[in-house]
DNA sequence: GTCTATACCGCGATAGAC
DNA sequence: GTCTATCGCGGTATAGAC
């Protein structure tokens, strides 16, 4: 465990404040009143307010890709490959809750580089879960149901975990994955 | 089809707007601009950007608890009232699109009054849907899931479903009913 | 019903003292 | 590294002419 650096701290703090109220909701007098500082205290360490957007979006986002490629690098059936997206989702909700209000609801206000560098990326991981999807299809292990509802029905859901995950307070994380991963998987009847 | 009143205008130009980028983000100014009018003008119709907001979320949400009510009365099994709540929502997602993006991420922004019934509104009809999953459990035609994981996988999807319904272009409604329900009740494998 | 003009406020950001 | 002071902009909203 290490020690949060002031820039980590401010934005620990903003991803709070932007999880409750929204990017465009929260001032940069808000963040440093949270913080017990002055809001032009806040510019020693960052160089604005997009660029803390973009530190709490991106940097998950990747986390994201990382584990994707992951996934569809392994040597293992499509259902099993669905299985590890939903884990990968669960874990980094639990980890990173707060981020994912943003990455969901904010991405939209970041700006050009930023913005584009995360469009690619969340472009590219819904095409590698439609080539899983797609695949277990074609290999009799997934139901023929048009892919697009499927792809859709499993992301809607684990990309609103977070939202469920603070309302009712951390349930276990491993009940979670196992009864997660029945119910998207084998339906509830 | 009846004309729309300058009001009625006011509201299906800021849903759209709201839809693109988010209440906070979008100004009267903006507004305004889209009708090709200036921003003082919207004032001789509505008494303020509040008055749009809360004009768009609980009109829809109003539609959802009234949906949910016929349903709870309905005389029939649990799944079936599932698979009603689903059609509730893919009906509702097709006719009033952008007023459910202002719902889902900006009814944080509502005030006083308006905010407190909104929330009354969704507890109550995650409650009733809440019961409807557990008489489907106890009756045994639901599988023995935590009730919580069930209602959190649907209600997401269904939730997130406009955002779907923009980018994929206008699906058939009744194919997309069709196959939403199997996967959403019965699983994919 | 829309306009111009304007009041008033809070925003992000900077300069410079300590 | 934080402060006070301040700039310039754009926000919501109102007044009053047409």
């Amino acid at each position: 465990m290490k020690t949060l650096s002031r820039k980590d701290e401010i934005i620990s703090v903003a991803a709070h404040l932007f999880n409750e109220k929204g990017y465009k909701a929260v001032s940069m007098r808000d963040i440093a009143t949270a913080m017990d500082i002055k809001a032009a205290s806040l510019y020693n360490h960052i160089s604005g307010k997009q660029e803390i957007l973009s530190e709490i979006i991106l940097k998950v986002a990747e986390e994201f890709t990382v584990g994707m490629e992951k996934v569809v690098s392994e040597n293992s059936s499509a259902i099993k490959k669905v299985e590890k997206v939903i884990e990968l989702h669960i874990d980094i909700t639990v980890n990173h809750s707060e981020a994912l209000a943003a990455l969901n609801n904010d991405w939209m206000h970041l700006e050009d580089e930023d913005l584009k560098a995360f469009v690619k990326m969340r472009e590219d991981y819904e095409e590698n879960f439609r080539s899983i999807i797609k695949q277990g299809i074609d290999a009799g292990e997934i139901k023929q149901y048009h892919p697009e509802v499927i792809l859709f029905s499993i992301l809607s859901t684990l990309r609103t975990l977070y939202l469920w995950n603070q309302k009712r307070g951390k349930l276990d994380v491993n009940i979670l994955k196992k009864d997660m991963v029945s119910v998207l998987i084998k339906g509830i009847v």
